[in-house]
DNA sequence: TCTTAAATAGGATTTATTCCTATTTAAGTT
DNA sequence: AACTTAAATAGGAATAAATCCTATTTAAGA
């Protein structure tokens, strides 16, 4: 995938055929935890370890390619970072839906009420999602 | 403590030493990571079994006696379970902060965006709190 | 004090993550 | 197209985290 090769290119990161397997993993799940990665990725590169993995999540993470996404009695999932957004955890399903709502009120509501100067927001609910309600 | 074993009393568990333990701990602490309630806990209690502190803190959550605290960048916390809140995390000191804000107007707008049906929200913000900033 | 189901201790096992380093490779240079 | 080299990987070892197992202990009700 061209974009992952520049996003890449701009952190000074090689295009490695890992690193771009793992991008696009990701991607096209969308949320995803660090076994169901490498269940995804090990049929297409059977020889792919899983320290290169996890030296990869971290090294992304810390370049903001990726962001983790801790859930409430889930394993930590991993995403590509975007614009900051609520995610959304069906207890049915177990889906993982972004929604992007307007926050600034309830921060600055924090930020009055506590003095605390907010840099990120992470925010989570749980709860049924409209096709399981069906 | 009397509050803990009316409340283990409640969830038909038994109020042992290493429960209670726990449960002091967790709470003269306010959110806490099982490490650091093991070491806080092992000189009081020399015998105490990690397997021990891991099954207590994996029950008491099942009985929500207890919940667990998912800050970003950080080990998972445990706190003594109470009414819904919002976490703030300061970079600076890593200190936990409770905020108790009104929280109704977010979940409001995200229901009629998503079609989700809210049972739990979980709220972390993180920045620098206010020792820290003067 | 007696009884018994629940809970613990602590070592074994399993699972998760990181470390180490010889080998490979991406990508820039000639 | 071959050369160079710093970056990255493979895969096994090491470490850390969490759970399992079961003989022994204990809370708490009778
Ligand atoms: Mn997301
Ligand atoms: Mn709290
Ligand atoms: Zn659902
Ligand atoms: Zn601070």
């Amino acid at each position: 995938m061209e974009r992952f090769k520049d996003v890449l290119k701009a952190s000074n990161l090689k295009s490695t055929h890992q690193r771009l397997a793992i991008l696009d993993c990701i991607d096209s799940f969308g949320h995803i935890d660090i076994d169901a990665i490498y269940e995804h990725i090990v049929p297409k590169y059977p020889s792919m370890s899983k320290a290169t993995l996890y030296r990869n999540i971290n090294d992304l993470i810390s370049f903001h390619i990726l962001e983790e996404v801790k859930l409430p009695n889930q394993k930590q999932q991993y995403e590509i970072k975007k614009v900051p957004h609520i995610h959304l955890l069906c207890t049915h399903c177990s889906k993982v839906e972004d929604v992007f709502v307007e926050t600034k009120p309830l921060l600055e509501a924090v930020t009055l009420n506590s003095g605390f100067t907010i840099s990120n927001s992470f925010i989570v609910m749980n709860g049924t999602c409209k096709e399981c309600k069906a």
